[in-house]
DNA sequence: GTCGATGCAAATGTTTTGCAGAGAG
DNA sequence: CTCTCTGCAAAACATTTGCATCGAC
């Protein structure tokens, strides 16, 4: 299997553009952070790093790693679009507590499946879908409530 | 059971908010149009009615709306939130035609069901959930792919 | 060298907010 | 009468774009 960076200079390759280093180390970041980083989030952390890097190439090239299929946004109904990697990992949804704001990931099969199903039955092609499962964690539960 | 316009004028009432004629205005021209209107298209439909109405006591009303339970956030991912009216009908979620921009409404209890024993399973209390397919439609397929 | 990439600042598009006057309870 | 509401314009956000310069290939 391909490295991320190997995918992302083919990606690159094969649509003339180019490998920089800027690029290389904003993909290198997200990788080492993992987790649903906002631009903006990343953006500070690449700063770190490489303090003259601006803004508007950290959103440029999260738009090519969305392309390339190495990072995934998501949208946690919070203003900002956060994004995970996903190359070589396993699809999963989230079960988001509307307290705290942790999150866990969940995959469940029976859904994939219907999901897949139910397209079809529409005549529809499922290309991807999203699923977001709010509530209350046990610990704010706990809490109040 | 109650009239979405008793629903609005209580849930004001119990927070000691004032029930107005624009509020009035927005959430029967909402509720006549039905559909999935974006806060810019709701102020134009709105603004036909009353010429002197502002965009923001549009946004302001959708957000009373959305807290009294009478409409639903959608988020086709294109930018924009749409809302769609909630109250008495059965929830359901959506199937976006990626090209057209076409959307169907669909209902699936098996999912419906999984979720909630999902959730349950990670000691969450479930409140809401969002799920979006995204596809091609039987049309857009023929077109062209 | 050439053409794409970068950083900056300005622009964009959506949604929010401050304020002074208007109006519901 | 008292607070909340309204319209307006300005502000606040996240994100995108124009441009001159820089640098990967």
């Amino acid at each position: 299997m391909k490295s991320p960076q190997e995918v992302f200079a083919d990606y690159l390759a094969g649509k003339n553009l180019k490998t920089t280093p800027q690029r290389r180390l904003i993909l290198d970041t997200l990788l080492k952070q993992g987790g649903h980083l906002s631009s903006e989030e990343l953006y500070a952390k690449v700063k770190k790093r490489d303090s003259s890097i601006g803004q508007a190439t950290v959103y440029r090239t999260l738009k090519l790693l969305n392309e390339s299929g190495l990072i995934e946004p998501l949208d946690f109904a919070d203003g900002v679009t956060r994004y995970e990697p996903s190359y070589g990992e396993e699809h999963h949804d989230h079960l988001i507590c509307e307290r705290c704001g942790n999150n866990i990931e969940i995959l469940d099969k029976t859904i994939e499946n219907r999901q897949e199903e139910l397209a079809k039955e529409h005549g529809f092609t499922l290309v991807r879908h999203k699923m977001y499962l709010y509530g209350v964690c046990p610990e704010c539960r706990k809490k109040k409530g």
